[in-house]
DNA sequence: GCCCGTTACGTCAACGTTGACGTAGGAGAA
DNA sequence: TTCTCCTACGTCAACGTTGACGTAACGGGC
């Protein structure tokens, strides 16, 4: 195919010489610049193309003044986690629209990967960066910004100043979900929730208690179980939470992973029709399921739009005070947070208010 | 945080004014290149801490004679598929191991959105390409290649020579399916694909064509319905199935969301627990659903190792001829797949062979 | 003492491109 | 005519870094 090596590129120099003029025309040419006469023009067009050149980004994105390297960084927690891969999607989409490509790293949610990917992708000058921080510190999410480096971060908050943020109502929508199976009469209602040091475990577990205390409800430390890292763990928490001498007759489960767990092991009790279940986000098939998956659905396309919108508009130079996006989140009600509690547990004067199984949409 | 907007990146000079020695020298430095003393070492460092200072890696890779970004592009159709994303993330994983970082695309299926971002590509200098092929010509991506661009496909394999591919078992695992079927004693087996212009619907295809053939079934071409783009379509083809005379008493489905529009059509209409459906490709939660969602699972954490690693391999030099790597698709049986044929359809002497819902895994 | 090799630096130019500025030639106004 | 202005180029240096090469100082062997 290539028979000794790659070849050498062709540079202006080379598409100079064989349009004889000079490379500063030939650039003139290349970025359709004043200055050209419309003969040269079209002699330096013909010799670029049959010499198949193509611009150097890395060199011109060196010499330019405003130094732009038309990229930037994404750094989420796992690209293969469908709300990472959605998320990344549309910043990608809107990205495209300026010309712009991004450079995609997992940091995993471990602090040491992300500083290296960060400073990765500073030695590649990107123009900015759109960062899932990892729990824990932030110190070197701002350290980063801090030298100058336009960023927003996603999911979760910054916790120091001067950053945009793009989250969702993870607190109210929490409460709400909770407001919800409490309605239908459940007070044994418990929690299970992702590692407490995320932003968004610790938000959804607040919204829950909220959602408790409006109702009067008292918290059973009991029925909590947090911490817990992918759906083994969530399955093995499940378990446990129902070989208690009064087990929860409704779960809140706070992370997509851990809903999966969750509901494992309801089938394998053969629960899944009589203990009621919410998740916190959305995943395919939700509504394939018998019952049906009541979720809090994120607005993921949303979320990455307006994390795109506020990157591109500090890079272009925004200087407006930071901006700290909520997107809402709506709940979807396909069955499984529908189920009422058993008769005898239906707590005094709060009967089941709807219908259960109120299918109100077609799909995830 | 930033008062008068971004401030100027500390270069060499700097450090070198800073450490009172040259630029060569802190080259040297940075580089852990041999001939700096082991006090200038450190002076160099120091200066290098208090600036701040982190080396400009496309001007370096300007100036170096390999010419290396440490960058590579990854150009797939929908990175917002579950099936992309996994890829992405394998190849990124071993990407990491030498430092690269991954320029993430999608193509959408659409050539000249390929071509577009190939040429995006270009213009950085990846040191190559990892690319999931539109449908269709492949002249651009022939192209790119001649200009010695190291470059391996995924999923679908080059129709030009020169070329690393990485693919899964399409064709035998389909005719499997379609064997594993047909020893239920299914005899009217729908084949339900994706857009023809793809390779792998092609071979998906094709695979089915042999397991016909090899259990003595004719082609019904009532009963194959092709270029069904998403679920939606998939759902409408489904429906129209059902309404012929003679339907269908098992399902192929050659796509993933081929296999969501059809198995939504089978519940709607209360199909599926009488009708069997394998499925090509595993999805999560394809465990939970009643019956268990039968599937060829591809190796995808596989499929994108082994490309990272050839495209690696290239880019090292490598000038071996080009290789095309099969990873082997597996049945998962679950259950939908072994729900044998209604009493009066079995064919004379072929009765259902095995036990329906043989449930031989944990989950995807 | 001298020569040689080695180590630890420095100098210079170049990678591919563009900003700043210079200049030749022609059109138009005085 | 002569001066001015504009257009269409060209020249030069610089972006931040590193390869090629130069050189001063030192140690060791004779």
């Amino acid at each position: 195919m290539d028979p000794r090596g790659a070849r050498r590129e062709p540079t202006m120099r080379d598409v100079a010489a064989l349009a004889k003029v000079s490379t500063k025309t030939v650039s003139r040419v290349i970025n359709d610049l004043p200055g050209a006469g419309p003969d040269v023009v079209e002699r330096v067009r013909a010799a670029a193309r049959t010499l198949g050149y193509r611009p150097n980004l890395t060199a011109s994105s060196l010499r330019r003044s405003d130094k732009r390297s038309a990229t930037i960084g994404v750094l989420f927690e796992d690209l293969s986690n469908p709300f990472d891969a959605a998320l990344l999607r549309a910043v990608e989409d809107r990205a495209r629209q300026t010309g712009v490509l991004v450079l995609a790293g997992s940091s995993e949610d471990d602090p040491d990967l992300q500083r290296e990917l960060l400073t990765s992708l500073a030695t590649r000058r990107v123009d900015g960066m759109v960062v899932m921080a990892v729990g824990g510190h932030q110190d070197a999410l701002q350290q980063e910004r801090e030298r100058g480096t336009p960023m927003v971060l996603v999911d979760r908050p910054p916790t120091f100043g001067g950053t945009d943020s793009v989250t969702t109502t993870n607190r109210d929508s929490s409460r709400d979900a909770v407001l919800h199976l409490a309605a239908l009469g459940h007070r044994r209602i418990a929690f299970l929730g992702d590692r407490q040091t995320l932003w968004t475990s610790q938000e959804r577990y607040t919204g829950y208690l909220e959602g408790l205390a409006h109702t009067g409800l008292t918290l059973r430390e009991e029925l909590v179980r947090t911490d817990l890292r992918g759906p083994d763990a969530a399955q093995a928490a499940t378990t446990a939470l129902f070989d208690l001498d009064e087990p929860p007759t409704a779960l809140f489960t706070a992370q997509n992973l851990v809903t999966v767990g969750a509901m494992r092991t309801l089938r394998h009790h053969g629960l899944h029709r009589s203990v009621a279940l919410i998740g916190f986000d959305d995943f395919p098939l939700a509504d394939m399921l018998e019952p049906g998956v009541t979720v809090l659905r994120q607005d993921v396309p949303a979320l990455g739009r307006r994390a795109a919108e506020l990157i591109f508009a500090r890079i272009d130079g925004d200087q407006s005070p930071p901006t700290h996006a909520v997107i809402p989140a709506a709940l979807i009600q396909r069955g499984s947070g529908e189920i009422p509690p058993p008769h005898d547990q239906v707590g005094a004067g709060r009967g089941a208010a709807r219908t259960a199984r109120s299918r109100s949409d077609t799909g995830p």
